[in-house]
DNA sequence: GATCTATGTTAGCCATGACTTACCGTAAGT
DNA sequence: ACTTACGGTAAGTCATGGCTAACATAGATC
């Protein structure tokens, strides 16, 4: 519920690790925190992290709580990363009409 | 130099208004810091970590140092993107299946 | 070489966040 | 109702890092 940067939210090695796990199939809180190196309470908040940035849903199965990964989380890294690789390639290729590439003229304002 | 994690390099707001920037078309870092709202040394650091990601590269022109971003780096998270998106299809159409996917809401945080 | 401009670097401050321990709530089994 | 299993939450600690101010460095111009 807090709209938390997707980008914040996967900088995090741990976090990163949690979220590679359940993408690869879904995962109760104490299955993960058994393989990895953080306590039950940290993989918790880490899940708690993911799932206000969209990345993770869970639903309760008994007193388990299953994290399953969201797609769509991935939509919004996706989205941004397709705008600047269009326009790092557009940045080039104009850079490149000028002539600024090759020699040194001054391109900017 | 440091092979500072892009995702890490993009986290922070202020940073990825300096690549977002740069990929528009390359600066210099007082430009930068003309328009962004922290002071110049803090944009000087910022690009610092941005290089050690290899997201952006730098030529001396005079006294000036000009940036511009480098495709390459967006490579790695692309790169990323794909592999954990391709397993969230696979195991999602495999959850759907067995029938385990009832719909793909989020009722639950 | 003196000096100005543009930038990198250091030191220190302060906020953020990742982690653990302890505690509390909830669902199933007996 | 009691117990057990599981997981979210609070408090507190510690490390990281983003920021500014002050200093250091390199190129250009005279």
């Amino acid at each position: 519920m807090a709209n938390i940067d997707p980008f914040v939210a996967l900088a995090d090695p741990t976090r990163r690790r949690v979220f590679e796990a359940i993408a690869k199939h879904p995962y109760a809180v104490g299955e993960l925190s058994n393989f990895l190196p953080v306590s039950r309470p940290a993989v918790s908040q880490h899940l708690k992290v993911l799932s206000d940035a969209g990345l993770v849903i869970c639903r309760p199965e008994g007193t388990r709580r299953i994290y399953s990964a969201r797609p769509e989380g991935l939509a919004e890294i996706r989205a941004w990363l397709d705008k600047y690789w269009s326009e790092l390639l557009e940045s080039f290729s104009s850079e490149v009409d000028r002539g600024s590439v090759i020699n040194n003229d001054r391109p900017y304002r």
